[in-house]
DNA sequence: GTCAAAATCCCAATATATTGGGATTTTAGC
DNA sequence: GCTAAAATCCCAATATATTGGGATTTTGAC
């Protein structure tokens, strides 16, 4: 789930809606500029900023339990 | 899912896996302060900084879907 | 292939996350 | 209640996300 993956989710949930970028701008309060940036991968945004533009359009962030990378701390 | 829950899932996990903030900031590369502000919930890290720590500690962040706040767009 | 709407790009200004250093407070074992 | 380690705080410097404005390109319907 990286940045790239993210955008596309974005992009991909808002066709499905059937809105354009700056309608989701509006009502996230997310410039159209930050908006495209996200959702073609460019972005690095602020999770406030992701949190405000996921709300909107439905979808949320969850936390799980991966592979650790390292066995030993 | 907000900041502040977030930053309790961090600190918990560290504490599961038994480590301090110093090795986890050394680990992830991200600093400690930065890192204290995250655990308290008083942060609005970037994603990559996000995801560098939750990678150091073994987990993940997952996207799904939930009610939208509006029925019409 | 024209046209309008949507998406993207560029840039300068602003806001804010991140960092490192050092000091202070809190925590936990003895 | 001492003590060392861990956590937190404060601050100035730096990096970078965000924004708004306008221009340009792409897309899709006709």
């Amino acid at each position: 789930m990286d940045l790239e993956e993210i955008g596309k989710r974005i992009k991909e949930r808002r066709k499905e809606l059937g809105v354009d970028q700056r309608t989701i701008s509006e009502l996230s309060g997310v410039a159209v500029n930050t908006l495209v940036a996200i959702e073609r991968g460019e972005g690095n945004p602020r999770l406030s900023t992701l949190a405000e533009i996921l709300d909107t359009i439905g979808l949320q962030l969850d936390l799980h339990p991966k592979k650790l990378n390292y066995e030993t701390m």
